[in-house]
DNA sequence: CGACAAGCCGGAAACGTTTCCAGTGCAGGC
DNA sequence: GCCTGCACTGGAAACGTTTCCGGCTTGTCG
């Protein structure tokens, strides 16, 4: 509790002018024997840099902005993680905020950016109007937009082709021999409800012949469980006497609240209806059964949106960039029972797959062996073109 | 991007002074004419004071940090939230930081404090040793504790008897008549490992007579759900001859292990085998079945954390305090198979327990009624009990 | 009518850092 | 021997804000 040592105190320590003390610590131009001197009296006094000061005299904070509707979504968690992986060894903050689901509220935050104790900001906006881009293309830091292309903004933005995605998701459940296709979605008004039904719609249209019309869409509240299965109740009703045999869902949680709705009729899953989702979140692969799920690369995404940042704040004169990253389809059980479940195979060999933490100490020993075939996070490397399914 | 207004271009705008303008819009003692004439000139120009300087001035620099071993464990989530509804509205950003699973890195971190970046320090630490105790009592800021009592050295601190609440998980079993009662546990070199395994030998040892000693203990690398498969296959596979009748594990997490364990005997949950974590976790209350678990009152902790933080970084000469929280057993399927799930009662009235983010637009109109019984919050009230730990 | 207080204002200092600029000392080249 | 240039150092300014302090005006009370 004790205060701070300040760069004026090292200096008078080590006997140097508060300039070459700065020099010796930070920056470049000072004799050897500055540094030395200065850096032995910086140790005594256990001295470490203000950030404060700093950031005022530097006009940079090393701080970078996340926000994001709800941390709740585990889909969130694991960006914020990739994110934090890629910002923090260039020596920047993750700063995690809440924009609340409205279009409002999140131009509320970013004009608040303009408080500057930010560099910039990553934001993944679930509604997104004309007034929320323009407050996002003249806010006073480099904004990097997830989950919507922002080329016309001139905003680097990532993307998926979550579309396309959900087209993969309904041609397996085709593929699989389901015909009564029901599609399981969040709000109509948000950038992923919206793009997602033209992806379901496009990929109904296409299968329209095998699938004779008989494809039924249903809206949730929200991207949450609760809500979907309150949805997923109401349109397997709709279909009481011709059974759904499949739903298709535009999220983990909207997916596991169909599976709770499922059986609830006493169906089974995938026996009676199979069941898919998309953004292959943690949750849905441990989820019994684990759940076939489209991954848009939440990690990847994270991090590029990460990278994207540092550019611009490393170089405002940066150009804006577009990235898009590919989706690919993660078949489980929640399709097809016999689905291995990669993330538990061997006895004894279960390496989570996203190594939770730096591996510390431990009884992890027995781990030393040539580890056989470490489940690697399905969709995670040369994948992204979306193969994989059946 | 047009580069920030400063406070000195408003006073210019406004014909006042510096000091004079500042007054007008933060501080006081400025005539209301002198306060209209400023409001506007910034109105004007889009003034937002800079976070930055104003730090440098006051010495205080609105932000906390939250640190925590892994964020992927959903029940930090929920603190995390806690934590920001508490902070969000006093004017305090909230930090999220990754400490790592050993004790020398999260010494770093606290260490890494003194740069200066954050008015306060809000931590759970997995695990504890003497010099990280040090190095929360030296540290520049002030720090609050959570998951372990720091009476003794002077620090604020939040923290459960998950040692009774354990208790109650296994009463709870052997009021259902189970008495073959494996446990589940974290490493035992954490705090909470540790605390638990007391706790579980203690309840053990309570119902000895009954139990006739037929408990055993198995230890996961981790607290997390695949560890949990691999130490629960361990567990089952220890007693073949005669089966467990049920698991208490440490953990939602490694609850969830276990259930994929026991299934993958062909055994079922919880009419073989019933299974109780601890955390009452969100993943836990969606999981099929949904997990009877024991709450420490995440989201309770989390509040009481940041309102003891708010007291001594509002005025540093508050005294530490230790805030205890109460535990709550949530009864569901994995114990009870009857057991009514207030998540997804009746139809249409599924409202989340924890009213995920702002209330927001979309049609939530049909929650007006007397909304029954709502699942409140397990031990969130009559808490502060917090004289010291005895 | 004078003295005093209260209310308000502006100048200036301060927070801790980096960096520009001028100055010093010294070596080397002519 | 003198000048040029290099390597390094220290003084001072600057970043944007709040706040202390002295001074001015105005009002009130004696």
């Amino acid at each position: 509790m004790s205060s701070r040592t300040t760069l004026t105190q090292v200096a008078e320590r080590a006997g140097a002018s508060l300039a070459s003390t700065s020099r010796a610590l930070h920056g470049s131009g000072a004799s050897p024997e500055m540094v030395e001197r200065v850096r032995a009296a910086a140790a005594e006094l256990g001295y470490r840099a203000d950030a404060i000061g700093r950031s005022l005299r530097m006009g940079r904070t090393f701080q970078i902005a996340f926000a994001v509707a709800d941390i709740g979504n585990p889909v969130y968690v694991e960006m914020m993680r990739a994110i934090h992986e890629v910002l923090d060894p260039e020596g920047y903050r993750t700063l995690v905020m809440t924009t609340g689901d409205s279009s409002t509220s999140t131009i509320d935050l970013v004009r608040s950016m303009n408080g500057g104790f930010v560099d910039g900001l990553i934001v993944s906006p679930l509604r997104t109007d004309d007034r929320l881009v323009e407050a996002i293309r003249e806010a006073p830091v480099p904004v990097v937009v997830i989950g919507r292309s922002m080329a016309e903004a001139g905003v680097s933005s990532v993307s998926t082709d979550s579309a396309t995605g959900i087209g993969a998701a309904v041609r397996h459940l085709h593929d699989l021999g389901r015909r009564r296709i029901g599609f399981l979605n969040g709000p109509l008004d948000t950038t992923p409800g919206a793009v997602r039904q033209r992806g379901f719609d496009a990929a109904a249209a296409e299968l329209a012949d095998d699938l004779g019309g008989a494809t039924d869409a249903e809206v949730a509240d929200d991207f949450t469980v609760t809500a979907g299965v309150v949805a997923a109740r109401r349109l397997l009703a709709r279909h009481r006497t011709e059974r759904l045999d499949a739903i298709a869902a535009a999220n983990d949680l909207l997916a596991i609240g169909a599976i709770r709705a499922v059986r609830e009729l006493g169906l089974s899953v995938p026996g009676d209806v199979a069941v898919t989702g998309i953004d292959d979140t943690e949750i849905g692969r441990v989820f019994q059964p684990s759940l076939t799920s489209v991954s848009l690369g939440a990690a990847e995404r994270g991090r590029a949106a990460a990278r994207l940042m540092l550019e611009v704040a490393e170089d405002p004169e940066h150009p804006a960039r577009q990235v898009t990253v590919g989706s690919s389809l993660a078949v489980r059980e929640s399709t097809d029972p016999a689905a291995a479940d990669p993330y538990f195979l061997a006895p004894g060999e279960a390496a989570a797959p996203d190594a939770p933490v730096s591996g510390g100490p431990g009884p992890a020993g027995d781990r030393s062996g040539p580890a056989p075939a470490r489940p690697d996070t399905p969709a995670s490397r040369g994948d992204s073109t979306g193969g994989g399914a059946r």
